[in-house]
DNA sequence: GCTTGACTAGACCGACCGGTCTACTATCAT
DNA sequence: ATGATAGTAGACCGGTCGGTCTAGTCAAGC
């Protein structure tokens, strides 16, 4: 039973650092086991499928990251608009750090896997729809904050937040085409003037 | 002579079609010949590697790009801010067809390659990175364009510019995972409340 | 008519893909 | 001690990958 998580977590933590540093198709599962110094067997034995895999992945990356820098970046006892700013800061500083360690800015998992997987596998896409759906909520939620303080004036704070997603989104994809983090740290602050009114 | 152009565009076609709504690493030769109805022989003819076969059809995509819809949409004769909007209009409608054809949203071909081949292939990540240059120099000028006519206030117009572009894309990736491209209206016009300001 | 060179046809290559299978081991509860 | 079960080991499968190679077609230039 020790060795059973063990097993299955290093899977799931080499997998997700290759998925990260790569991409889905370019990862192949005897890669994975060799960098998780585990069998074939012992992989199958865990997961039914690398399509089962990556969805553990998914859900793994996506709990490091609620639980992680986001919940520091959306921190309640802050200022809602300096939310914003934190939020900027923590993608630069983890961008840059990979890419200090690996010479080469990942980006984005969910991002990747979207643009890589949604044509070709709607559980998937659903999956990263899901992931989406949960950062923009805490983008609302630090904009509803910010409106009801009275340090934003009232607007859609859904579309507005969904709008800071894409952003931030848009950003990293830049930055990784670029392969430059500082593309975040120059681009990322203007994610305050997005705004989209009420409509009436 | 008439085949051979004939023969080569007709694989850049074909490719560009498959790419573009799957991926690069999802795509092999052999379909492309099948689907060009073009023999392997033929194809390493005219390419000598799957990767130049991608090179050219960012160039071929590029071109179609930049002579078609944004040439259109960044019409000097229109006022500058409604550039914008022209813009965002002709990505929309652009989706919105390949949608209705394919049932799912293919996204920005420029984007998608990027985020899946920048940590794999630096010649590849730099030539998307002149196309985006490109983009971001037209949304530049028509900034700049604007700023003289005196319709929006002074600012950086190249990090604003770079700004809308990365905003863009975000778009362009939050609605291909949602396969829905009506996102790209709904957060598209925000697109003009972004903004940069010089620094000094 | 012969040669040349662009182009086509398609068999073929080793490597690797995701996934299956059988055999084996280690750890339980009974 | 035994049998059940969870996990490990790794050979093996058909299929596909990107890419090579040889043979042959065809039109233009001489």
């Amino acid at each position: 039973m020790k060795l059973d998580t063990d097993t299955r977590s290093r899977i799931i933590a080499t997998a997700r650092d290759m998925f990260h540093g790569r991409s889905y198709a370019d990862v192949g599962i005897q890669e994975i086991c060799i960098g998780a110094r585990v069998q074939k067997g012992s992989f199958y034995h865990f997961f039914p499928s690398k399509q089962e895999l990556v969805m553990a992945v998914i859900d793994d990356m996506a709990e490091d990251w609620a639980h992680g820098f986001v919940a520091e970046a959306f921190d309640q006892n802050l200022p809602p608009v300096e939310r914003l700013d934190y939020m900027i800061d923590a993608a630069y500083y983890w961008q840059k750090a990979a890419s200090d360690i690996k010479g080469r800015m990942p980006g984005c998992l969910f991002g990747n896997l979207a643009l890589e997987m949604s044509t070709r596998d709607d559980v998937m896409r659903a999956k990263l729809n899901a992931v989406f759906d949960k950062a923009r909520d805490r983008f609302r939620a630090t904009l509803d904050d910010a409106v009801h303080i009275g340090a934003l004036a009232a607007m859609d704070t859904e579309a507005t937040a969904t709008a800071m997603l894409a952003y931030l989104e848009g950003i990293i994809l830049l930055a990784k085409t670029r392969n430059d983090p500082e593309v975040i740290l120059v681009l990322g602050p203007a994610i305050k003037t997005l705004r989209i009114e009420l409509s009436h």
